[in-house]
This record gives structure tokens, C-alpha cells and sequence, in this order.
DNA sequence: GTCTATAGCCCGATAGAC
DNA sequence: GTCTATCGGGCTATAGAC
């Protein structure tokens, strides 16, 4: 018997599929959209150079697929708060989500620096639409929090890219932290001392104040 | 007189290499190594390829050259420090020369981020020298500080690299500050009040203490 | 110093045998 | 679904006329 069945066609795309999306996340956050070739990324793939087009049909489509595939990543991430929440309680747990998904997405993570660093050709209108409304709805909490006392008067949109830079540097320039403190990788110690580190920083330089 | 004089080679160079040099800078930040192609360069700078290649001598040449030029802007501003100086004078300080270098050659910044996104082939040596030697020997002062209670216990290096990332961030990511602040440039109000935020909310995080 | 031509290679994408 | 062959084009770098 040497046909071959629907069966396989699907085991075989489940199999190579997720390969696939993994080999490209990696070689597009190193060099770029246009730094990475197909041939790269079906060599660290493990796959002949047709096969790799045959599942992502082109080189841009594989790009913006995986672009989604991050901020859909990122968006289950933000979730919504109100005035009524507690400043402190709010704002850690922000800093530990984001570093969370520093820690245990930084392929993603540096795909996006790459996007960013290119001018964002991809994603302005992300950045310019569902993004910012985001940080101006928080920040328009931020704003009431301090008016009632529970934190200094910050600009809440620096705030927020403060956080934000602070979390993604330890994925996107991780060979340059790896050298400088002479290790291998980031271990979970590492991670939650940083984290940490960067609540309390944060927290207190912010003036919040915990309600109870 | 049809005779080409030695001076005017001398003024010719003088003209197009520091065109060329602003032009790759650009282009080599935007899309990496890999990514970016002479002919690209040639074409920001307004000069034929050959005469690119003719000035430079290589692609790698001219990238390590612009690899240089930028490690020595920031060693230039990597001034000694003592236990006796005023840690609050000394991180504010720290904190505003990163941050106007940020704003004085943000290419160059975002040329290093590529090129540590990309593993940082280039400069490992760099990283793993004299940047760690630096960042050690601050890191021996912080400490020094906190044993005497003029700041908090916090690890110095994950205070560096805050420092780094939170200042690097406007201009590595300035298409995404643009895209959510709506603006077309920042100018040097934005700076000031982005340092004077970052000044205010590192110190107070720290704990640091103004000796007098 | 400037610029055209070209060598030699790798690229994205497709056609078509299996 | 897999894989080889190939097309048309862009790449770095150099040779050589001007």
C-alpha cells in the first residue's frame, strides 16, 4: 500500500507546521524581515526549502502570521482595570505579567523589537489604533488614581513604556545581559529576583500607596 | 586643466564618507547586518555602489566601523566614579548623559540594539571585557553605598540595566512611542520631562539619599 | 576619484516528477 | 506531501574605461 491518506497529510502538517513557526520566530527576531531568508529558516527547521513555502505559502505571510501570533500573546495579557482597583495591586500585577511573558516568550518578544527597530512597517496600524487606546484607557485610570491620592503625579504614559522597557530588556537584549553578568541563561531565580527588584523599584519611586 | 589635483581627492573624501557613514548607520539600524545591502546605502547616501564600496573597502568594514564609532561615543561618557561622591549627584547624572545620548545619536543606538538582537557577533569581545569590567566596578560602589545607608539594597546591576533600558527605549522603539503618543517627532521638551520622570522615579525607588 | 560592466553567488517563488 | 530543478532577479565585490 503506497497511497497515501488524508490522515497522514494532516499528521504531517501538524508535525512540520509548528516547527516551521518556531525555526522562522527565531531567525526573523535576529535579522529581520529582510536579514532572513527562506533557506535559513528551512535549515534551522530541519526541511527542504520547498517544503517550508509549500506550508506558509510566502515569506510575508509567514511574518505577519507570526506577528499575530505575539500579539494575540499580548492581548490575552491585558486585562481591563478600574478605578476602583487598588494602585499597588494593579500595577505589580502588571509588571509581573509582562515579565512573565518576557520570560517565557523572548523569541517573541525580540520579533517584535525587529519589527519596531524596522520602523514597524507591519504593525503601525496596531500601534497607532487597538495599542493606543489601550495606554490612553489606562492611563486615564492612572490619572484618577493620583488625583485621589494613591500615587505621585506621574505621567502615566512614560510610566507605562518604563515598565514596559525595563520587562522586554531582559529578552530582547539578553546576549548583551548574558555577557555582562558572564552566564549561560537566566534561571527562575534570576527572573524572580529581577522581578521583584523591578516591582518594589517601581512601586516606591511611583509613591503608590497599597489601600489596606 | 583637466588634471585632477591631490587636494580635491583629499575634499572629495571628506564629502562622501561622512554621508556614507550617516546613510549605513540608517539603513544597518533599520534592518540589521544581513538585511541591509550596499546598494540600499548607496541610495540613502545619493552615490553609486561602487563608489560606496570604493570609500569603505567592504560591507564588514564599514559595519564595524560604525560599531566603533558608537562604543566610543559611550565610553566617552563613562566618567569614574568614587564611594565618595553623592550617589544621587552620581545616578541622576548617570541617568541624563544616557539619556542625551539617546537623544544626540539615536541611529547609533538603535545600531547597537540590531546588533545585540542579532547575538552580537561582533561586539562579544566588548561585552564580556570592558563593558563587564565596567558595570563591576559601579556595581562595587553601589554596594559600597548601600552598606553605608546612603541607598537601599538593591542590586546594582539590574539598577544599570533599568538605566539602559528605560532611556535606550526612546530611541530603539521610537516608532512605537510615536504610534501611541501620536506625535511625528519628540522634541526636547518630551526629553526633559521623560529625564526628569526617570531622574524622580529611579532615586525615590532606590532610596537614594542627597548627602547633604 | 567616478562609474559601467560583469563575475559568481544566493534569493523567493514555482513547475513538475515522484 | 516531498523534493529537485530552475527562472528571474538582487547581492557583494572587482576589473577596467574614463
Amino acid at each position: 500500500m503506497t497511497t497515501t491518506t488524508t490522515a497522514e497529510f494532516t499528521r504531517a502538517r501538524l508535525r512540520n507546521q509548528p516547527r516551521i513557526l518556531e525555526a522562522a520566530e527565531q531567525v526573523f527576531a535576529r535579522h529581520g524581515y529582510r536579514g532572513t531568508s527562506i533557506q535559513a529558516i528551512a535549515e534551522a527547521a530541519g526541511l527542504p526549502k520547498s517544503n517550508v513555502l509549500y506550508y506558509v505559502g510566502s515569506k510575508r505571510q509567514l511574518y505577519v502570521a507570526l506577528l499575530e501570533r505575539m500579539m494575540s500573546r499580548w492581548n490575552a495579557m491585558l486585562d481591563d482595570i478600574s478605578v476602583d482597583d487598588d494602585p499597588a495591586e494593579v500595577i505589580e500585577a502588571f509588571i509581573r505579567s509582562k515579565m512573565a511573558l518576557t520570560r517565557s516568550h523572548p523569541q517573541g518578544s525580540r520579533l517584535f523589537a525587529a519589527e519596531i527597530l524596522q520602523g514597524a512597517p507591519f504593525l503601525q496600524e496596531y500601534l497607532r489604533g487597538e495599542l493606543r487606546d489601550w495606554v490612553e484607557s489606562r492611563a486615564r485610570v492612572f490619572e484618577q488614581w493620583t488625583a485621589r491620592g494613591l500615587m505621585d503625579a506621574v505621567d502615566p504614559v512614560w510610566l507605562i513604556f518604563l515598565i514596559w522597557s525595563a520587562t522586554q530588556h531582559y529578552a530582547d537584549f539578553e546576549a548583551q545581559v548574558l555577557g555582562i553578568t558572564d552566564r549561560m541563561a537566566l534561571n527562575d531565580g534570576d527572573y524572580q529576583a529581577i522581578t521583584d527588584f523591578l516591582c518594589r523599584v517601581i512601586l516606591k519611586g511611583c509613591g503608590v500607596v497599597a489601600r489596606r
